[in-house]
DNA sequence: AGCACGCCGACT
DNA sequence: GTCGGCGTGCTC
């Protein structure tokens, strides 16, 4: 009987591909490693191993493993039924997961080489010009890649050339696959052990009197390896002023030897771990009440005001879980992940905190990778953004989603797009753990789940060292405006605000929801806006670069000073972003340093923090910026909070519109007043009396929950109804609209009279976006419709959809829980 | 997703 | 005539 493989591929493809193995394979082959496996015509990826069987497959000849890369698996078995959990629910690949979830250095891809025959004889007059380009490189040269031959030979199709030099005995080609993660390796220095018994030591000293340089060199390493100590090289160098030829010497005469040892590339800075800190009342009422819930119920909300202290909690159970011996999950929106917190933690749990997201270079991610999979010290906290959920996590105790209510826990673009609170539940659940979520302004859906029960709630009402709540006013700029009581986009309250916490030595902190300088950049004469080429918006003006850039593709081009349409050079800009607040700021407070920050300032690795490291270090006395500043930040110094224009949040054309704009609004007010003083917030709206923004000035948190739970149930969104985002996107925009309603209207028919509700096909607000055309269905589904059901049908139908040859060129998305 | 195969327009 | 354009189909 033959042995097989099933083997999952980090590709779409539905189905897992199985190999053939030996029974000495099958003996060690197990569900979670790593394999190299053929695919296609040359090409080699790598795979994980998700079944062994004998089940011989009967409609093809299944290839052989290349390679096992793995001695004990790198992925467990929980994992698995994690990840198949996702793609079921998220509809989609569990290749995609694989890919999603695994270090991209542990995703190895082949490379095709091209290698010289040193057999070849024939004669070098038989070969054609571009031919014999590529045997003359290979003279000098036994190896190209592909890439490089494309280069040599000056054309795109290689192939048709090697496939003739392969045939004439030139050369061959081969598969390389090669691992990318390269541990970082120290050199130490230590004696060698010959010398180490002390007379032959004391002689050892005596020849090298004529060498007073080595000498120095062996006393300073005896100095450092006191007590048993390793002895880098770069240590000894520092500590001795020794150079490396003198060490090199000492080597050379056999007298010291050096070593290399594998080490961390994130390293914990020494420090002793600290005691948590004592909790106040509230808190330490919370925390009674949270461990009390937990006896009963898996998943606990706590819903404490901003600035209340929810971090103190949390490392109080993760003390508690790490006490029990267990792994914790901290998960946060990536930018709420600053310096700030991962120090705080550290300095509470030293190097059993492990950090990982994406700003993480590949090799740091696989080193986290093995802590966690090892289950040892290392790595037992793991803090990280919505991906590390997917860790090898074996002894899981307790999950925190801190600001639970974030849309950032929801991946949207490539596959699996699922949402790091709800499969962290899920995670949850399938190790047993409990899972705490926390924020100031919890979802609805959460809040909606604590109310009835089927999740804990616990409350902090009170704000850390009983600051009161910041004081919260609306400005009218409609008003405003119409007395010309407006400086550029600032109202006269606004201003004298900020003057006065200027003179107060205060600091401030400006939001507003858009960058550059202007969205619109429009003709007085003729009103032509440039536009995007490839997507359907209009291009936003940005006055550092002098360009107009389009913020979904990246084209830009140079400002225009006269129209591209009529050629009149009175142009005018409509709406305003961070860039044009950041200019009339440097006007209207020429005296005051002025800092930025949105995604245009804070490219780089550590850009983000560069900023708030300024801020914090008062090097700054404005920070404006967009949605960034409302999280994470923590500073003790703001006094004052502006939001430009509330109003733009408002109109946002989502279900979630209204829910979001609280959630923002209430994150930006609390970065304000978070010492002893009371801190002021200004909201300028041209609404002043929309019901949300007078619950957000009043802090009527409960209320907006009521109002909003109505309206949701009122028309069908959740957390009454479920939705699911059919995206329909392709170049062809017949064919697009076509497939959309072609599919659409299958749905109609097939969920007739079971209450689910068919919306659309809609064209999106930004209908083309990089030449490709969007359209969407919305799927409503009520409770009793039974989820699995409906997704069943929406992939018959889809695959009924991908038979017919005229929709190929329209991809059929799925995204599920779209919010 | 890649990538080869295959059939049509523009040029060394 | 060839090169590269993209539509189509398959990958254990």
């Amino acid at each position: 009987m033959s042995w097989f493989t099933d083997v999952i591929l980090p590709i779409p493809l539905a189905n897992t591909f199985t190999y053939e193995i030996t029974e000495e394979q099958a003996s060690l082959l197990k569900p979670g490693f790593r394999v190299a496996v053929p695919f296609g015509k040359n090409k080699v990826y790598t795979g994980l191993v998700y079944k062994v069987h004998q089940i011989q497959p009967e409609r093809y000849e299944a290839k052989p493993v290349d390679q096992i890369l793995d001695d004990t698996p790198l992925v467990t078995g929980q994992q698995l039924r994690h990840w198949e959990w996702i793609s079921e629910y998220y509809m989609c690949t569990l290749g995609e997961v694989f890919r999603a979830a695994i270090p991209p250095a542990l995703l190895l891809e082949s490379e095709t080489l091209v290698v010289r025959r040193d057999d070849y004889s024939g004669n070098e007059s038989a070969l054609k010009d571009d031919e014999w380009l590529v045997y003359e490189a290979l003279q000098h040269q036994s190896v190209l890649k592909v890439q490089e031959v494309s280069s040599i030979i000056d054309r795109k199709h290689v192939l048709p050339v090697l496939k003739r030099l392969i045939d004439k005995g030139v050369i061959h080609v081969q598969e390389e696959v090669y691992e990318q993660y390269k541990p970082k390796l120290v050199r130490y220095i230590r004696l060698k052990k010959e010398y180490e018994a002390d007379e032959v030591l004391a002689g050892l000293l005596d020849e090298l009197g004529r060498a007073p340089k080595q000498k120095e060199a062996l006393l300073h390493l005896f100095q450092l390896s006191a007590g048993g100590a390793l002895v880098t090289v770069k240590k000894l160098k520092e500590a001795s002023g020794i150079n490396s030829s003198v060490i090199k010497t000492l080597i050379d005469k056999e007298i010291l030897e050096d070593y290399h040892l594998k080490q961390d590339r994130i390293q914990h800075e020494g420090q002793e771990e600290k005691d948590s800190k004592q909790l106040n009342p509230y808190q330490e009422k919370a925390l009674v009440s949270i461990r009390e819930q937990f006896e009963e119920k898996d998943v606990v909300l706590l819903h404490g005001v901003t600035a209340s202290g929810k971090t103190e909690v949390y490392v109080k159970l993760i003390e508690e879980a790490l006490e029990r011996g267990e792994q914790v999950l901290y998960l946060l929106p990536e930018i709420a992940l600053t310096t700030q917190l991962i120090s705080r933690l550290k300095d509470y749990f030293g190097e059993k905190v492990g950090v990982y997201h994406s700003r993480y270079s590949v090799n740091e991610r696989v080193e986290i990778w093995g802590h966690i999979l090892d289950a040892g010290e290392k790595a037992r906290v793991v803090l990280g953004a919505r991906s590390a959920m997917l860790l090898p996590f074996s002894n899981l105790g307790l999950v925190i989603v801190d600001e639970e209510h974030e849309v950032s826990f929801k991946q949207f673009d490539p596959a699996p797009r699922y949402h790091a609170r709800d499969a962290a539940i899920v995670l949850g659940m399938q190790h047993g753990a409990k899972v705490l979520l926390g924020s100031a302004t919890p979802s609805l859906e959460t809040y909606y789940n604590a109310g009835t029960g089927k999740y804990g709630l616990a409350e902090i009402t009170r704000r850390h060292g009983d600051v009161l709540m910041p004081d919260i006013e609306l400005v009218d700029i409609k008003d405003k405006y119409r007395k010309k009581r407006m400086q550029g986009h600032f109202s006269d309250r606004l201003l004298e605000e900020m003057q006065e916490c200027l003179e107060e030595k205060g600091q401030i902190i400006l939001f507003q929801n858009r960058r550059g300088f202007a969205p619109i950049l429009e003709c007085n004469t003729c009103g032509h806006a440039p536009q995007c080429p490839n997507c359907d918006v209009s291009l936003t003006y940005h006055k550092y670069k002098n360009q107009l850039r389009c913020h979904y593709c990246g084209y830009h081009m140079a400002m225009q000073l006269s129209c591209l349409a009529c050629g009149s050079s009175e142009t005018d800009t409509k709406g305003f972003g961070t860039e044009q607040v950041e200019v009339e700021l440097k006007e209207l407070f020429p005296d005051h340093q002025i800092g930025r920050m949105d995604s245009d300032t804070t490219r780089g690795k550590h850009g983000h923090e560069k900023i708030i490291t300024k801020f914090e270090q008062r090097e700054f006395d404005i920070l404006i910026g967009t949605q960034m500043v409302t999280k994470g930040l923590d500073f003790a110094n703001v006094k004052l909070v502006g939001v430009l224009q509330a109003d733009s949040l408002l109109n946002y054309p989502d279900f979630r519109a209204h829910e979001r704009t609280y959630q923002l609004l209430q994150q930006v007010a609390g970065r304000a007043g978070r010492s002893k003083e009371r801190g002021k917030v200004i909201i300028q709206t041209y609404d002043p009396l929309h019901q949300i923004l007078q619950q957000t000035s009043m802090n009527q948190y409960h209320d907006m929950v009521g109002d909003q739970l109505n309206e949701r149930r009122l028309f069908h969104y959740p957390p009454f109804y479920r939705l699911i985002k059919i995206v329909f996107r392709g170049r062809d925009y017949n064919r697009v609209n076509e497939g959309s309603e072609w599919y659409a209207k299958g749905l109609r028919n097939s969920f007739k009279g079971t209450g689910v509700e068919v919306l659309g096909p809609e064209f999106p607000p930004v209908s083309r976006i990089r030449n490709q055309y969007h359209k969407h269905i919305i799927v409503k589904i009520p409770q009793k419709a039974g989820l699995k059901q409906v997704k069943a049908r929406l992939k018959k139908i889809g695959n009924s959809y991908e038979a017919i040859a005229n929709f190929r060129n329209v991809r059929i998305i799925f995204n599920v829980d779209n919010y």
